[in-house]
DNA sequence: GCCACATACAACCGTACGGTTGTATCTATG
DNA sequence: CATAGATACAACCGTACGGTTGTATGTGGC
């Protein structure tokens, strides 16, 4: 998931298909790649479960998919949750008079 | 950024950073790879900003950095920003009543 | 049915990445 | 200050990744 969004051109794909109806052939016009290596691209972001593509007539158009990046994007709130959890339980901790035994070291 | 995320090693040391006050030795003894991996692994980290180290004793204790997470989620949020964008563009278009030129094919 | 268009897939290539070991630097402690 | 501990860094290695070209498959138009 992550490994899909860490390159920059499927990045680019991913928001061009969030608002375009493009076909792989027309998403490969926009980079100075060959039509395969977008091909390769978009499999990857499909893979991952960030695009999906529909067949309308010979194209088949690439679409960004809103669960996905709702899936990424709920990782990286996990982890402001831990975050936020950590600050928690210092506050506790202070709260319950509780010192550190080694203070530091 | 999205790159540093990308592996798991990594996603797994920023979720200890988060709560752990460790240094780079202790952080290594949780992983079966050698000490100088892990180093790099968390100096791609800090480069993302998504960590930073400060000096304690000899020690470097591994912090999270929350706004470098923040970041990252943020720009999550954009793509669903343009996807709805998207959808107010189409809402708005079928509201001023302009029938497509090519419905499909 | 035939041809052109759009997509898929396989084989191959250079390079960046994740891993190793070895050596250097810095800091606390005896 | 010598030594052990903790981190940094360089050189090297195998492999996965991003890219290429070439060929196969599938769909629409004549």
């Amino acid at each position: 998931m992550f490994r899909a969004l860490a390159d920059t051109t499927r990045r680019d794909i991913v928001r061009r298909a969030i608002d375009a109806e493009e076909g792989v052939a027309e998403l490969a016009s926009h980079y100075s790649m060959s039509f395969a290596a977008v091909q390769k691209h978009v499999a990857i972001l499909e893979r991952a479960g960030l695009v999906s593509k529909e067949r309308i007539g010979r194209r088949k158009v690439v679409r960004a998919n809103l669960e996905g990046l709702r899936v990424a994007r709920r990782l990286l709130d996990r982890y402001e949750e831990l975050w936020r959890g950590r600050v928690d339980r210092m506050t506790a901790l202070v709260a319950a008079g509780t010192e550190m035994e080694e203070p530091e070291r």
